[in-house]
DNA sequence: GACGGTCTGTACGGTAACGCACTCAATACA
DNA sequence: TGTATTGAGTGCGTTACCGTACAGACCGTC
């Protein structure tokens, strides 16, 4: 029930970030940001988590990462640009702490902790990017989808969740009907149970072994820099 | 012949920092640093260009943006992080100035304009990322190619450079022969003369608008953020 | 219990890529 | 001058997607 960026700094800059912090609740498929618009907020979930998403002209949306209690919505800020890159969509329902950008980027002049936490944390979301396009390029679609299960069963708290395989499309950048096809796949291999946008996992080593090394690659680059 | 970056800040600063820069040619395809091994120098491109490439086991190299007199190879450093979060590849031979990263890192605190400079261009480098990721996935190649042949001619100072189609194929993540057919293309339009290596950008605006709308969004971007 | 909405399964033809392989032309070199 | 190398053109069958469409299954609700 804690957010990983303000567990792991000392209590004196957690309180001061606490300080101006309101709960509030991520409500599924809510817009928080959209490109090139100003932040209002940075949002730190504790429970619920949140799709950063393209838009390309006619396209269907495309998913380039996922953020969960393990990071921050709005880490741009700390290079001083207020406008989002990318857009961002609740994916999970749930709950967050979030900070206005004015008071995050006063704290972060008295909060020396805090500034090298989301350093890193930038870091590594750049570095997932390039993974991703890559394996959005790359990979087919059944190993991606595994992948990307995987990274919501991280951030969800169960084993089972919400997401239609319209979703999913939305998410992979791919038709409806390829999703039911590769999620049909994994389901025969006994990996997965799905009803009516009702997922569970079944068998988590199993999925790990029909992903694609890149999320292996990704989760390895969070441990590394933010343990 | 100057580098954009540090053309841009005070001359004080800009001062302080040459005096820790020496001048170095870029061979073409010489590899500046490889993904999660430590950065040695951080480099200002003069007249050459480096790519950011991704590799992923074993697929062709995938570019995911280019680097010359607009930007620094390195940004990531001021997140206070040595590792490399993407390979750099020479692309287009000339000279560049580069400065250790511990000098780089140890100038940063005395140059408050260079240090927002950096961060303003990591946000474009950000952004770039993203929308090059759905421009891999969505678009045809040979868009894409003309949207890659105007970067280039961007950054190199001529209308003519060299560039093989087994090199273009490694930069899109394609076939060579699918290159050959997208080039061939482009040729009987008329925008754009190749023999053996050597291409020759005849109709820059045709290239335009032959190019997918990727190229306009990200040198919008770049212009609204770097000037 | 009938009805409309939502979600899933499946099928069809079409296509932009793929891997592979082979030829031909230009250049470099001995 | 002959030979090797490099780069470009081309064709072949294959494949993983695409767009579209439709039918069935489940759900809430009136």
């Amino acid at each position: 029930m804690t957010n990983h960026i303000l567990s792991g700094i000392p209590s004196r800059e957690r309180n001061r970030v606490l300080n101006h912090c309101e709960s509030v609740e991520l409500v599924f498929g809510s817009v928080l940001c959209k490109t090139d618009q100003p932040y209002s907020h940075a949002y730190f979930p504790l429970t619920g988590f949140i799709s950063l998403v393209t838009l390309l002209d006619a396209h269907r949306p495309l998913e380039m990462g996922l953020i969960g209690s393990e990071g921050m919505l709005g880490v741009t800020l700390i290079l001083g640009v207020r406008k989002a890159p990318i857009r961002a969509v609740v994916q999970g329902a749930g709950n967050a702490l979030r900070i206005t950008s004015t008071h995050l980027l006063r704290e972060l002049h008295e909060c020396p902790e805090l500034q090298r936490s989301l350093n890193r944390y930038l870091y590594v979301l750049m570095a997932q990017l390039s993974q991703t396009a890559a394996c959005i390029h790359f990979h087919e679609i059944q190993p991606r989808l595994a992948r990307w299960l995987l990274m919501t069963h991280d951030r969800a708290q169960a084993d089972h969740f919400h997401l239609t395989h319209e979703f999913l499309a939305d998410m992979l950048g791919v038709r409806r009907s390829g999703i039911t096809v590769a999620a049909g796949e994994l389901q025969q291999k006994h990996l997965i149970r799905y009803t009516r946008g009702e997922i569970t996992i079944l068998d988590r080593a199993g999925l790990e072994a029909a992903a694609c090394e890149c999320y292996g690659a990704v989760t390895d680059c969070y441990s590394k820099l933010l343990g």
